[in-house]
DNA sequence: GATAGTGTAATAGAGTAATGGTACACTGCT
DNA sequence: AGCAGTGTACCATTACTCTATTACACTATC
């Protein structure tokens, strides 16, 4: 498993905690960060290394439950799910909602489908080596 | 002014309704759909229009004029901030919010510069009927 | 059996978002 | 002056998030 550093993250006060950990480890999941059928950090070691409180993290992991990506093991931990399509699933669906909402914003704001690439590719250049940074902070 | 019946809008529970309004008007600006100087509804008119309380609407206000882009008239009502380069201003801040945000993510999910525009077209193509829907509702 | 580590559940409290309601000050109009 | 419409400012209440704490049940290991 992986070290409990490699789970640091930050987080951005305007969204729940709970479900920006749900994000993260899905994103890991797909990013092949977990394996399947790899156990995660216990939610009190997770709960320590986040700085967060164990019920937090429960609720994250119950969510990732509910959501067919983890399961748990009373007395032993929670484990990823061993189901490979899963993680095509997920990852299908996590783009699909990146996607569609940005084409959302940018058509509300009045651009059409040629305009929406180019200010893409413009702003892919410019921050060529810069982070793409919202405002996450701890 | 438009009439009230135009500025009904749907609102995710996800997020604070406040926020879902300043972010509904700044659109409405940046595509023109409210002029600069124009007059906004009232707080109480708002609220009823989009069945939501008064505090609600007028914190969402608060925010638009801490952003410079309305200002109010004590006893006359609130009206769109006539400099015209304040809508550059506010489409550019959210354009490239949305651009990095589309970005931040889909880098988060693996994806190479290459991969992120493909993806993008595709779904374009997929989607060119149909509404983007994340899951909005009243 | 005892122990440590785990998931699970419950309670209480603080902070924020949103609602519903009331009151006051100001403006424009008659 | 009087009135209607407006912005502004409170208060109490509800719901949700997060925290802090405690307790219990299960598993693996010794």
């Amino acid at each position: 498993m992986l070290p409990l550093e490699e789970w640091r993250m930050g987080f951005d006060e305007r969204f729940p905690i709970y479900r920006q950990i749900v994000n993260e480890l899905s994103r890991s999941l797909v990013r092949g960060k977990v394996a399947p059928g790899e156990r995660i950090p216990s939610i009190r070691d997770m709960s320590l290394a986040l700085r967060v409180n164990t019920n937090t993290v429960q609720r994250a992991y119950q969510e990732l439950e509910r959501n067919s990506i983890i399961f748990s093991q009373r007395g032993t931990g929670y484990f990823v799910m061993e189901d490979t399509h899963m993680i095509d699933r997920v990852k299908s669906g996590m783009v699909r909602d990146s996607v569609s909402r940005f084409l959302q914003e940018m058509t509300s704001l009045g651009f059409s489908r040629d305009e929406i690439v180019s200010a893409l590719e413009i702003q892919m250049k410019e921050g060529t080596d810069n982070v793409a940074d919202d405002g996450a902070r701890s």
